[in-house]
DNA sequence: CTCTCTGCAAATGCTTTGCAAACTC
DNA sequence: GAGTTTGCAAAGCATTTGCAGAGAG
């Protein structure tokens, strides 16, 4: 298992100790959001992995929750859903096609460095990669 | 008039150019757009600016006709409503407040050169200006 | 036993679409 | 006239919410 990544047991731990309680469609989500690791997953997406276990509604109010908790973040990849992933530590920035769709994550560093030296004069603190940047793939850009 | 903006004029001769009928609903979209300058504008306020010359439906109709002529994008300012602005040259980012939903322009040069040296070795081509960068606005964050 | 959480179904907000009538070229 | 556009209303997504019943602590 990659080190520093969430568990579901982490996840677990994390709505115990907010004093949120603990459920089996709660433990489905944390589960299958743990199980997809580096993988952005829409609502849709973790109610459908987690089966009968979770309704759409509480898998919305359960990704609400962890990301309350910094424990989950979600993005927008696109013009269609959003997408939700592990992490607080998400130290990346998506590029998404607009033609094939496919998400290319890239480290956070040079982007974040170049995001702050021209957010910082006017005081405005950014939460970057909370949007991806939209673009055409190699592959797509050649044809 | 400020130089290089786009008239409303420009605008209906671009649809006409492009073989696509000049119709009055279509006048007001492009009047309205024009009228708005540097504003970013859902097409809700497109269509409450246009009042009774163009239904809503037909507002999203000939933005998405003006987008395909190059001639408005449009931006996702945050989770709510996309916004739409005249030009294809909107050599600025946005960065956005999640607290008090203000929009910063911020000029593109520093940032698009970081975003080209993380794209330029995946041959990614990036539209990096389409989605905003949210945070949070000096004021809002010293709250 | 109390209070939170769940599922369902309906409501919401934004955007798209089908279709007959209106209008441009 | 021929063919594109319009307005309206209804459908389509993603997401949120009200509420009664189920379940956690």
């Amino acid at each position: 298992m990659a080190p520093g990544r969430l568990t579901a047991e982490d996840l677990i731990a994390g709505l115990r100790c907010a004093g949120l309680r603990v459920t089996a469609p709660r433990r489905a989500v944390c589960a299958v959001l743990a199980a997809a690791g580096r993988d952005h997953l829409t609502a849709a997406d973790v109610a459908a992995r987690a089966g009968a276990a979770a309704n759409l509604s509480t898998v919305y109010r359960t990704l609400d929750a962890l990301e309350g908790l910094s424990m989950v973040e979600h993005v927008h990849l696109g013009h269609g859903a959003g997408a939700y992933h592990v992490g607080p530590s998400a130290a990346h920035h998506h590029l998404v096609c607009e033609v094939c769709g496919r998400t290319i994550d890239v480290p956070i560093d040079a982007l974040q460095r170049a995001i702050e030296q021209v957010t910082a004069p006017l005081g405005f603190l950014p939460d970057s990669a909370h949007f991806a940047i939209v673009g055409r793939c190699a592959e797509c850009a050649g044809a």
